[in-house]
DNA sequence: AAACCTTTGTAACACTTGTTACTGTGGGCG
DNA sequence: CGCCCACAGTAACAAGTGTTACAAAGGTTT
């Protein structure tokens, strides 16, 4: 544990926090597709990502999804800082995008570090403005894209996140992340094949030039 | 400026702070309509809200806006909070929904104040949850309603904002905020007008039963 | 009053997206 | 092998929203 801490967040915490984390910490293994938390629920601590990533989804009054935004290494996930903070319940629903490992901070060391830790503090700080923009960002893509272009920038996102080119995914899956229907993202993607800028085939799909 | 710092602030400041905020402050009048900050620009200070309404503006390729939310009293603009650490631009645009008067923080004061004082830094962290939440809210707003029901909860926030049952706005500046076009609007107020929701008149429209 | 500008109303049409329905296909399993 | 099922392709249509164009109404300026 100590090696991948020092690796995602060796740059920016100083060595005793790193040894609180150790000390107070547990480390958690989420396998591909499991849900971490879930709307509703009651926040009971912090994650801090080390290896892998996770979507964070928003619902719907009709229990339909919406994709706001992935995390990696070395992120964490503001609205569960948000949580802690007021005391709330989770806003969103987090669901491993591939096989992820995290450490959990409980929530009552929160408080005690950012009084103690500088680095700390910044981390915060920087957690929530990265959120922020990332929000913007989901904000202008559904304000202000179409879908043929909401649906390139998920490919482009996918790709980067699991680092392949070949993303094992359904037609059904896309819709669910992108709020849409099964038809309309099978349309969609047959014109991008149509203009060579992917491949499809049963269960996954090769991005090729986007 | 004391006064209504104690007045809008009072229960979350302690009393040096206050003091402080009064020393290093400056006082800012900004008439109805006028902007405040303009996307690309450096961000000078951080303004605490006393007095009106501002609102939030997003900008796209074309020059087109959306509305992301308003501030009011006691409020902060948790996007300078964030352009102050990172030393960025702004990201949105500003303009005060009707006269508002607010006290910019030098942005020097605010690394220090941090660390000084706790009731500080949990109102930064309280305006960074607030502004998330709000985030939210509109993501869902864009995402899952129809232009009809934007345009209502558009219309009771106005009026909340406002303290007014009678919004002095045109149907061109409604299009604008909700990034859609003017005709667009005039279809669907005309409807809510017929289900006995508004009454409409040039240049005003006056909120009956939504 | 006449000329003019801004705002609003409305119709007709185009485009994007969502829905329904049906077909075909690949792969696993009895 | 044949059956079943999840997945994908496609057409036809519906709904919502955006666009263009024009007319009418209100208010201001000359």
């Amino acid at each position: 544990m100590r090696t991948e801490l020092e690796e995602a967040y060796g740059f920016l915490f100083e060595k005793e926090l790193i040894d609180d984390i150790v000390e107070n910490g547990t480390l958690k293994k989420v396998a591909a597709g499991e849900k971490i938390i879930e709307i509703g629920e009651y926040v009971t601590g912090m994650p801090l990502l080390l290896k892998g990533a996770i979507k964070i989804l928003r619902e719907d009054s009709d229990g339909d999804e919406l994709l706001l935004y992935f995390l990696e290494r070395g992120d964490t996930c503001a609205m569960t800082l948000n949580c802690c903070l007021g005391q709330t319940k989770s806003e969103i629903r987090a669901v491993a995008e591939n096989d992820t490992t995290l450490v959990m901070i409980p929530i009552s060391k929160m408080e005690e570090w950012t009084a103690k830790y500088k680095s700390w503090r910044n981390f915060v700080f920087e957690s929530y403005h990265t959120r922020l923009s990332e929000m913007l960002d989901t904000i202008d893509t559904i304000a202000f894209l179409n879908m043929d272009e909401r649906l390139m920038r998920y490919l482009r996102d996918k790709v980067k996140i699991n680092r392949n080119e070949n993303l094992q995914v359904t037609h059904q899956e896309i819709a669910y992340d992108l709020h849409t229907s099964r038809v309309v993202v099978s349309r969609l993607l047959k014109k991008l094949e149509k203009d060579g800028k992917i491949s499809l085939q049963r269960n996954h799909i090769t991005v090729l030039d986007l």
